[in-house]
DNA sequence: AGACTGACGATCC
DNA sequence: GGGATCGCCAGTC
């Protein structure tokens, strides 16, 4: 990617790589992948990314949701996605992150 | 250089 | 448990 570059690829690369790692069913935060990648503060970076990750090819970023659960805005398919897969939803549109969460990260 | 922004997170009500 | 606030930090203007 040229000037599609929007911010640093290594870090975008690094963080696709594990997005590309979660398995069905299951659904990272922000936080997780930012603490993973030794940048625990970052989770902002994390969620820039991925808002750009079509630049970089097609990631289930479905699978990516805040620490509340909460999908991402702009984003509405991303609830529909994550039920295909079984994923379930509480009252307020958040993920189940106690049955969900992927903590099998590294 | 400085202020503003955001697919976030931890804390504090 | 949910909303309000503050802190973070790279990108943008």
């Amino acid at each position: 990617m040229d000037i599609n570059r929007i911010m640093n690829d290594d870090l975008a690369y690094a963080i696709l790589a594990i997005v590309s790692e979660i398995p069905e069913g299951k659904v990272l935060t922000y936080g997780q992948i930012a603490k993973a990648l030794g940048r625990e503060k970052n989770a902002r970076l994390v969620g820039t990314v991925m808002s750009h990750a079509s630049y970089y090819g097609n990631y289930p970023c479905h699978r990516v949701v805040n620490h509340q659960g909460r999908t991402a805005p702009g984003f509405d398919r991303q609830k529909e996605l994550l039920e295909r897969e079984g994923v379930t939803f509480k009252e307020n549109d958040c993920v189940d992150l106690k049955k969900h969460r992927w903590d099998e990260i590294g």
